[in-house]
DNA sequence: CCCTGAGAAATTTTT
DNA sequence: TTTCTCAGGG
């Protein structure tokens, strides 16, 4: 950045918008009330439309911290923040060392109803210090009530704690009955309606207790403060425009509130696209983007962005051709002048051995071609699915990212750090205290609970734990933490607090897991990471609505000049793009999904996730069809394969966009196998013998 | 009464 | 790979 007194540009900013883009952007300028529906097709430029309108509407002299932009993560917020700035800074002719306006009140639904719930509470009758619950948190909670209601020892096995949540979940989050959704999305669990509907109200119940709002609970009484006249209309005035990002894969509860903030339609604009809806198990509504016109007394203005700038015309055939199967939805052809003879390919590959060592030949053949691997992903439709890659890339010594699937703030470890600092932060959390006290030698469920209903009865808990007497086989570890939790009362200190808690953990950790130092690495870089962060109520709260999104996501800038090729669920891979990109297991039973192809919606979401896979591709594509597939899972029967066959989305007519192939070994790329048949892995045997002894 | 360990079972995708 | 339950030893 230099400093350096460079003429404004005199450009136009708006200038590079097509037609329909600069109408999305600058709608409303004429005087025109009606609300907005930008219908952007994968790689038309929307979030460069998104960021720009609200850029106009700046310009125009709208007070940006009256403006509401509620994006699906964080990530978004920040680059349409960015983007925003930066097109103010041009339109205004504004100097390089003026900061670009900020938009405070930018962020996904979750976080946006966090901040108002705060200065809300009050109000609303909730407590004003309330914690909120990650899904990992309210797993564990749940996990604890469900215990509690004497569900574990029913003769039938009961619905476990995650699934519990994801039920309940769905419940809330569709407004509907459990009932309801346990016959569209839960059938196995239909026989524990009643249970259930009881689990769910001395769940929340518990929340109530602890002062904790869990994810859901944060749309849900956004919701309930929209539906309180005398309040929503206070809400609804601090905003002037409302936009909405990924409206396609927003739910009930999230277009109510919506509805809430601008009844008449007046100031709202939504971008999104039917088409790459991937999200209705968590509720999500193609009806809210399909009906949203009609909702308002002045039916909504629709556009629609059809121009591709992102992939290569045979990419798009291909893509149209399998979304032009989905029954209902917004008819809209994408198209691009970036024309090219290569057509996607489609490479059968004996099994999923070959397929990894494929992927892993592909990768450094269009690195030798000159794409690097930063530009390179491989996405799949489970977390699992990348496992044997994953193998494959680590032997190689190809560097990668993965993500999506388990994260970093879900991992036993990391979560028993944290609870301890919650504990410490917030004595009253028995959910933290459940855990950690646990975490001693020598204290179980039992003299966990004693010890958390003494507290609870307490008027100082913090002193109440310290003079707490535990059983004699546990007492000398339990004072070890004594002295741990009262240092952290006491003085906090940041980011010591968090190195004074891996001292006392480490040890336990050595104790309890094999793989210590892989998990001790883990805490380092959490270490890491607490030290972005002013002190430890700011670590907790943001790192729950917040989390990392693959492991080197928090390591940050060094890492920044490496190059590292990106491994991703296909959900997680929602707006990003590549040059050349592989997906996994394009057969039936992985896309579509075995879980998924119990009536059209499952299947045309399905659809849709392939035709979000395939549309991130830039220059190059190619789907890979194991033909022989690994069932793992203990069925009955242990260990077996599946013969696989094409995933069915790839119809006939969808198949002519595609070359075929058979995948092929470049020469002498076996050399690193070995002999006879020996598996091609590498063990250290050695360390594992040493490590039974050292343990 | 409480803790630990063995063995069986298990539906994917995430703010 | 993790979660859940049950049985045995303290």
């Amino acid at each position: 950045m230099s400093a350096v007194a460079t003429p404004p540009p005199v450009a136009d900013p708006f200038e590079s918008l097509n037609d329909e883009q600069r109408a999305a952007v600058c709608h409303g300028a004429d005087g025109d009330t009606r609300a907005l529906l930008v219908i952007a097709g994968a790689g038309s430029g929307k979030t460069m439309t998104l960021a720009a309108r609200v850029a106009h509407l700046i310009q125009r002299g709208a007070d940006p911290t009256r403006l509401l932009l509620l994006t699906f993560s964080r990530r978004a917020a920040g680059e349409m923040t960015q983007r925003a700035g930066r097109i103010v800074h041009q339109a205004l002719g504004l100097p390089a060392t003026t900061r670009p306006p900020a938009l405070p009140w930018a962020g996904t639904f979750h976080a946006i109803g966090a901040r108002l719930l705060r200065d809300y509470a009050d109000a609303i009758a909730l407590p004003t210090d309330f914690t909120v619950l990650d899904r990992a948190d309210a797993e564990d909670l749940m996990a604890i009530v469900r215990q509690a209601q004497g569900l574990a020892a029913t003769k039938l096995r009961f619905p476990q704690k995650g699934t519990c949540v994801a039920i309940y979940s769905r419940v809330v989050n569709s407004q509907g009955t459990v009932a309801g959704v346990l016959r569209d999305a839960f059938p196995w669990c239909l026989g524990w309606e009643t249970e259930l509907q009881q689990l769910f109200a001395t769940y929340a119940q518990a929340k109530a207790q602890q002062h904790s709002l869990d994810f859901d609970d944060l749309l849900l009484y956004w919701q309930a403060l929209m539906e309180a006249p005398e309040l929503a209309s206070h809400v609804a005035g601090r905003f002037d425009h409302v936009l909405v990002d990924e409206y396609q894969d927003t739910n009930r509860l999230q277009a109510a509130i919506l509805h809430g903030l601008q009844p008449d339609g007046r100031g709202l604009t939504v971008v999104g696209d039917d088409a790459q809806s991937i999200y209705a198990f968590r509720a999500a509504e193609v009806r809210n983007i399909l009906d949203f016109p009609q909702q308002f007394a002045q039916p909504a203005r629709v556009i629609a962005l059809e121009r591709n700038y992102r992939s290569t015309q045979p990419i798009l055939e291909a893509s149209n051709a399998v979304i032009a199967e989905a029954p209902e939805r917004f008819a809209k052809t994408l198209w691009s002048d970036r024309s090219s003879s290569a057509r996607p390919r489609i490479v059968t590959v004996p099994d999923e051995a070959a397929q990894a060592r494929q992927v892993a030949d592909r990768v450094l053949a269009w690195r030798e071609e000159g794409i690097r691997l930063k530009q390179q992903a491989v996405l799949f439709r489970t977390a699992h699915h990348s496992a044997a890659v994953e193998l494959e890339l680590t032997r190689r010594r190809i560097p990668f990212v993965k993500f999506g699937g388990l994260k970093f703030l879900e991992s036993t470890h990391v979560k028993d750090v944290l609870a301890i600092l919650r504990w410490a932060e917030n004595p009253r959390s028995r959910l933290a205290g459940f855990r950690v006290a646990q975490l001693v030698p020598g204290i179980g469920p039992a003299n966990a609970r004693r010890l958390l209903d003494a507290m609870e009865a307490s008027p100082t808990p913090a002193a109440t734990l310290a003079a707490h007497a535990m059983p004699a086989a546990a007492s000398e570890d339990w004072s070890a933490f004594v002295a741990l939790y009262d240092r952290l009362r006491a003085s906090p200190g940041w980011p010591a607090d968090l190195e004074a808690v891996n001292a006392w953990y480490v040890p336990l950790l050595q104790r309890l897991h094999e793989d210590a130092p892989a998990r001790q690495a883990d805490l380092a870089q959490l270490t890491q990471i607490a030290g972005g962060y002013a002190n430890r109520e700011r670590f907790l709260t943001e790192l729950t609505l917040d989390p990392p999104a693959a492991s080197s996501d928090e390591a940050g800038p060094p890492h920044l000049d490496e190059d590292y090729m990106i491994l991703s669920t296909i959900h997680s891979a929602k707006g990003q793009e590549w040059g050349a990109v592989q997906i996994l297991n394009v057969v039936d039973g992985c896309i579509p999904s075995e879980m998924s192809t119990g009536d059209a919606k499952q299947i045309a979401e399905e659809r849709r996730l392939l035709y979000v896979g395939m549309t991130r591709a830039k220059q190059h594509l190619e789907l890979l069809v194991p033909q022989r597939f690994f069932v793992t899972e203990q069925a009955r029967l242990g260990d077996r394969h599946v013969y696989a066959s094409l995933s069915r989305f790839i119809t006939d007519k969808a198949g002519a966009f595609f070359e075929r192939v058979a995948a092929q070994r470049a020469p002498g790329a076996d050399a690193a196998a070995g002999p006879d048949g020996v598996p091609n892995v590498r063990i250290d045997l050695a360390a594992r013998v040493r490590d039974r002894w050292t343990r």
